[in-house]
DNA sequence: GTGAAAGCGCTAACAC
DNA sequence: GTGTTAGCGCTTTCAC
């Protein structure tokens, strides 16, 4: 049997009122009862039950955090594990911890969400996986009565915060680069149409060209899937297309990675032969042979704020839209004209 | 007010102790009465109170995924970020959840795993981080009384279970690669000689060299440290003091790679000049430049593995050892002579 | 400053 | 087959 405030009441004599009293801190108690209680409570080796807790308080100290299930392949978003440690600690900070919920994305169902926390009686939750625009979960968190962070979108109600990379800068950023180094036939593989990350992206990019006044076909920008494959594929179609290619941007590391290595089998090498930056900033990238230019998230930064977002949100705060600049890592991937 | 058993009780003329039943599944109770509970369950959107279920049953249907901090970092160990999405969805079939705790690997007191199981009543955990051999949490391990699962560790009890990969094999089928592909210099980058894991490794690479009758002067081993950074500082002193070299088996990627990129720097390039293999399997790996090969650990199925072996000894089973077998991934970065 | 008692929502004897 | 009751460990009024 586990020891209980019970026996430490019997121990002190005194009633459990008090000893719970004293365990937590509250005013109304001697203080050489507190310094008795505490060391009775050490020496008995007390540990307090939390479900007792959470059923008088009606509140548990635990954080949902929501992760698209097909990000679970780790190829599609590998970037969002880097995060988790972070939004970890920083909650453990305050005694909350996290617990993992899998959505899967096509078989959602409206309410889901919310079941999820009711269960558990959450006090809150971190939705960082990207989902597709109109998403019926998007709904299902803006009517939403519980504290909740959103990662990569724009909601913001009295009880949601988000917290973003500036997509429009990281695709301006990518393609400003490109250009100043020269580049005046630039491609661009975007992630899918239907994503609000992918239409940032494009519209840096756009802005870059548009400022530079360059000229660029309509083939020479593909709508593709994130995936390494993804990349494969994409590159070989614009450079038939656009044979005097000198530069393409990615939007994201894993397709520009997918492109190099096949690129590599037919004989063309970057950055001799055609310039490469990516998106993302995984750390595998300055590994990558050559070292990959990428648009670098912050993913420990942009954890630690979602994981501080969410405790103001649970204190009482209210909802707020935190962005974050994304920083150039220039690699080696890119050549100068 | 949320909807409780009460509600429920009242609105069918029932008692709380019925509907209970009702809504457990327990024998005893008429299929109509059960009908209706279920039906007025659904109408009123109840929830059960899962804080007030634990306190009853004194258990949680909570699992504990320990992880090294150190792993925080996303360089460390990026395989393990891979194991978590099947770890988890494995569990939540059964119902069970998973909560991430971070453990600080050097500040490490003994008990606190202890503490962390108790705290919540976790059903059990999941140690997915390796810590060095003898470290203090491995004693705690072995005298836990809650089910556990330790990954890459030999520890068995009556109630803990062990699954890794076969790690032997694994540093055997990677400098046996090489040679059948007609290497005779080899050298050999593994990671810290105080994990079990390392070690491991550098009896299969010794007992694929001394089978084939190849030395290897003590030049050609490095114990490194399983970083990017680490692989390219071995490469360069390895090829100083073996001009001869023509093929190096990394202990893991991240090295690998880490060595690869720095070549490519100096003009060295793989495979024409060095041959690499890795050690992990990295979803990256395949679209490496060139495609890296490498020693691939089925993160998948040990993750699934791992969650299975756990519910066994929540359920009363009795601590078992699972070995998985390692596969090859041939990539291109191994030229045959 | 401390104690007695009620009650959070649920399960599990025990009674009928 | 169903109801009554006690109790899981804790917090929180309300007395004193």
């Amino acid at each position: 049997m586990r020891v209980s405030i019970k026996d430490i009441a019997l121990k002190c004599n005194l009633s459990v009122s008090t000893v719970s009293r004293a365990l937590n801190g509250d005013y109304g108690v001697k203080s050489a009862t507190r310094t008795s209680v505490m060391k009775v409570a050490k020496e008995l080796g007390y540990v307090p039950n939390i479900a007792a807790k959470e059923l008088v308080s009606q509140k548990s100290k635990l954080i949902g955090i929501i992760l698209n299930e097909s990000d679970g392949d780790g190829e599609a978003r590998p970037a969002f594990f880097e995060l988790l440690p972070h939004i970890n600690k920083t909650l453990a900070i305050f005694n909350y911890r996290a617990i993992i919920y899998t959505i899967n994305s096509n078989s959602y169902i409206r309410g889901e969400i919310t079941d999820i926390i009711n269960l558990r009686n959450l006090s809150g939750c971190i939705v960082v996986s990207v989902f597709r625009e109109n998403h019926p979960i998007y709904e299902d968190i803006k009517s939403l009565n519980n504290p909740i962070v959103v990662l990569e979108s724009s909601i913001l109600t009295r009880i949601c915060s988000n917290i973003n990379t500036d997509e429009v800068m990281g695709g301006y950023m990518a393609t400003r680069y490109l250009i100043d180094n020269g580049h005046k036939q630039i491609g661009f593989v975007n992630g899918p149409q239907n994503f609000e990350i992918s239409n940032e992206r494009f519209e840096g990019f756009q802005k870059a060209i548009e400022e530079s006044q360059l000229q660029i076909s309509d083939t020479a920008i593909i709508w593709s899937n994130y995936t390494g494959s993804g990349g494969k594929d994409s590159i070989h179609q614009l450079i038939q297309n656009n044979p005097a290619i000198t530069a393409v941007f990615f939007a994201n590391d894993l397709m520009a990675m997918g492109a190099i290595s096949s690129m590599a089998e037919s004989g063309i090498l970057v950055p001799k032969d055609i310039s490469i930056i990516g998106y993302d900033g995984l750390f595998v990238c300055k590994y990558y042979n050559p070292p990959l230019a990428s648009v670098v998230i912050d993913n420990a930064a942009i954890g630690v704020r979602a994981a501080e977002l969410l405790l103001e949100l649970i204190n009482g705060g209210s909802g707020k839209t935190v962005r974050v600049m994304p920083k150039l890592f220039e690699g080696k991937s890119v050549r100068k004209y």
